[in-house]
RNA sequence: GGGCGAAUGGCGGAAUUGGUAGACGCGCUGGUCUUAGGAACCAGUAUUGAAAGAUGUGAAGGUUCGAGUCCUUUUUCGCCUACCA
């Protein structure tokens, strides 16, 4: 009898389904629909476990809904511009073009070989002018719609590099590359108006039933509404300011006010520039801003100006005027009320400051209250705050004093959301050109559509400093109407790239839009998106966002929620081994013999430290490559074994064990047909 | 600091609504076979006990005729996020 020979057959049916075209699909009325999608894959080189798993999923579950009837729209993609190629590029001496090619070549062989059920021709590539044209024209779309705006931005430099680091670029407060203590400078850069949907982004996400509550609840974090209310405070100061607004959650702490914190970015800050302490001050903050998680606990350090602030429900209070490193411009107003008593990090800087803690919430009426190191946040009753005494906290407090402050012309209601608007420039070679230019005034213009694309030059050999764009002298000037003009030199954001890569999918070959209507209409919105929980703020955010701002102020096109059902797969696991020098080792060098790991090569008998099973990682040497596993057991016992050693949503935990087993049972299954196969013949 | 989730044999994990806990797979134990293979097949495998039985879902309480599942408290681990006023 014949054991399965799970490479023919392999072959033979990949062959079938690419000469009869079985997976390619199209408009068909007639019939219920389902778009299937899972994230696009980045070419870094070869396809890894987790592409695996991601791609078995979706496509086991496009084979079914094809199998139930529906017109199944299941195809496949390269997020293809982004710094790896750059770097790579910096590396190799070759262009970013030429590695991200080959890149995709490789994968997209690899990936048939897992024989995924994905309509190829409908395949896209981020990085190709057909593809980016469309986005410059939905780039100058959002800008006409004023979506789209300039402005001064801190980004983290590289003194030595002369160019900008990503924020996982900057290790320790460092540049990765240079080792070069990271500066904060000021560049003008592109933003998105994101904000400006962050109620409708808000709302949305409760129409959302097929999304994971942790996405939405993460989503619903990041957008961080908040119900507060803007109080101006009076300033007494022999310099020309008279007050100072402060958004707070708590106005009903007001009697508990014993400082008044500004960020070393408020506009107030100009009255302090020339005194030398304030700039060491500046500097101290900055430096403490690039580092870690260690943020958070980090020292609050303050300085002290010679203002007074009054405070606005007793004219008798008057307390000192600080800038601080914990007061971010960017979130409320840049500057904040201090109530010791009742936050832990005021309390934290009163203590240091020898400021005044008077509490003013107490858990219970009658009893006597103190605070010792541990500020109270929880509810009670006011007291020591005259007028207000007794009434509840929190549900009567805030109203009652925010209704106060109102009617006394001391303060606002307001709502505030911590989601910051989306800055969009890249100060980066391999990106989608900003279809935007400057005159001699240094005016922006933009680009004329008939103008699109705005190509990137081919740059065979890239520059080790600064932005590639910028030494591009051709390039980079140009004539339009008789006059000079400068070509912007960042480009967008890659997250731009995939906030609409779904629905080029509908209609790839599209060639005066990004998208044909009727083909949008009918596929869209994606019914079921599968992918890594690491995208589950920015890129699915950005994506919301990007339909709304699409479909905001047009007739023709009306999508807000591009996803309508959404899974994220877990990890795929792989024990770490390390040798005696504490050097990572990967599974190939280790072999295992009765649960004992030895080294294969140099010293057999040598012990192997086993450390926990962690997320493969190239850093941690973790990793098992699908493709030597497809050349040993066929893509099917691989997808097999993927999906059916834990459940989708969980990590998966590799196993040789496990791999083999899939194999068995796909042995036993071919068997068994050719038994019965056998019989039916026989008789 | 905040949020979300998890905890069940030696291991990965089942148990869909509260109703026989441990499906399926790995590993292990014993056996059969000899085309010696990356075999295949048969039987067993939560703990304890010779057996009958007893005990068992991180810990402690509770609700219920009945709890892995619901409630309260707590411990540990994982993920996300972070000076958010």
């Amino acid at each position: 009898m014949d054991r399965y020979n799970f490479k023919s057959v392999e072959e033979k049916w990949q062959k079938f389904w690419e000469q009869k075209k079985t997976f390619s699909t199209s408009v068909d009325k007639k019939k219920p629909k389902f778009y299937c999608l899972e994230m696009f894959p980045y070419p870094s080189g070869k396809i890894h476990m987790g592409h695996v798993r991601n791609y078995t999923i979706g496509d086991v579950l496009a084979r079914f809904k094809a199998l139930q009837g529906y017109n199944v729209l299941h195809p496949m993609g390269w997020d293809s511009f982004g710094m790896p190629a750059e770097n790579a590029a910096r590396q190799n001496n070759l262009d970013p073009k030429s590695w991200t090619e080959s890149n995709i070549k490789t994968m997209r062989s690899q990936l048939k070989k897992l024989g995924l059920s994905i309509d190829w021709d409908k395949e896209i590539s981020t990085c190709s002018p057909e593809y980016y044209k469309h986005q410059q024209d939905f780039f100058l779309d959002l800008y006409d719609k004023g979506l789209v705006y300039r402005k001064e931005n801190y980004v983290n430099w590289d003194p030595i590099d002369q160019t900008v680091l990503a924020n996982e670029q900057v290790v320790d407060g460092k540049g990765w590359r240079s080792g070069a203590l990271v500066e904060r400078k000021k560049l003008n850069q592109w933003f998105f108006n994101i904000s400006k949907f962050s109620e409708e982004l808000l709302q949305g996400l409760d129409s959302l039933d097929n999304w994971p509550n942790k996405v939405k609840v993460m989503q619903k974090n990041w957008i961080g509404k908040s119900f507060g209310c803007e109080v101006e405070f009076k300033v007494e100061s022999s310099k020309p300011i008279e007050s100072i607004k402060c958004y707070t959650t708590r106005p009903d702490t007001l009697f508990g006010f014993s400082f008044l914190a500004l960020s070393v970015d408020h506009p107030l800050a100009k009255y302090y520039e020339e005194d030398k302490k304030f700039q060491e001050f500046k500097k101290e903050c900055s430096k403490a801003g690039t580092t870690e998680e260690s943020i958070a606990s980090a020292e609050k350090l303050g300085f002290k100006t010679d203002l007074i602030a009054i405070n606005p429900l007793d004219k008798n209070m008057k307390v000192p005027i600080y800038f601080a490193n914990f007061v971010l411009m960017d979130y409320g107003l840049g500057a904040v009320f201090g109530c010791p008593a009742h936050d832990q990090r005021d309390l934290d800087f009163a203590k240091k400051y020898n400021l005044k803690v008077t509490a003013v919430v107490k858990p219970e009426m009658d009893k006597e209250f103190k605070i010792d190191n541990e500020a109270y946040t929880g509810e009670g009753y006011l007291y020591n705050s005259k007028f207000l005494n007794g009434l509840k906290v929190p549900s009567e407090s805030i109203i009652k004093t925010i209704e106060f402050l109102e009617k006394n012309s001391l303060g606002e209601k307001k709502t505030n959301y911590r989601l910051k608007d989306w800055g969009i420039s890249r100060q980066r070679y391999w990106g989608c050109p900003i279809p935007i230019a400057y005159d001699e005034n240094d005016l922006p213009i933009k680009i004329p559509r008939d103008m699109l694309p705005v190509k990137l030059p081919e740059i065979k050999k890239l520059s080790s400093t600064g932005n590639p764009l910028d030494a591009e002298e051709n390039w980079k000037y140009f004539m339009l109407g008789g006059k000079k003009y400068r070509r912007e030199t960042d480009t967008l954001d890659t997250f731009v790239d995939s906030s609409w890569y779904f629905l080029r999918f509908c209609s790839p070959q599209n060639t005066d839009r990004g998208f044909n209507q009727e083909e949008a209409n009918y596929w869209m919105p994606v019914d079921q998106y599968i992918g890594g929980v690491e995208h589950a703020i920015l890129h699915l955010l950005y994506s919301r966002f990007f339909m709304r701002a699409l479909s905001y102020k047009n007739d023709n096109f009306k999508l807000e929620e591009p996803f309508s059902g959404l899974f994220t797969q877990g990890m795929v696991c792989h024990e770490t081994y390390k040798d005696h020098n504490n050097v990572w080792l990967s599974p190939e060098e280790v072999s295992s013999d009765d649960g004992k790991k030895f080294f294969k090569k140099d010293s057999p008998s040598e012990k192997v430290i086993v450390g926990p099973t962690e997320s493969m990682s190239k850093s941690k040497k973790n990793t098992i490559d699908p493709e030597s596993i497809i050349k040993n057991y066929g893509a099917d016992s691989v997808r097999l074994f993927i999906l059916s050693d834990s459940p989708p949503e969980k990590d998966v935990q590799w196993s040789d064990q496990g791999m083999i087993a899939s194999f068995k049972f796909v042995q036993k299954l071919w068997t068994l047909n050719y038994k019965i196969l056998d019989k039916i013949k026989n008789n």
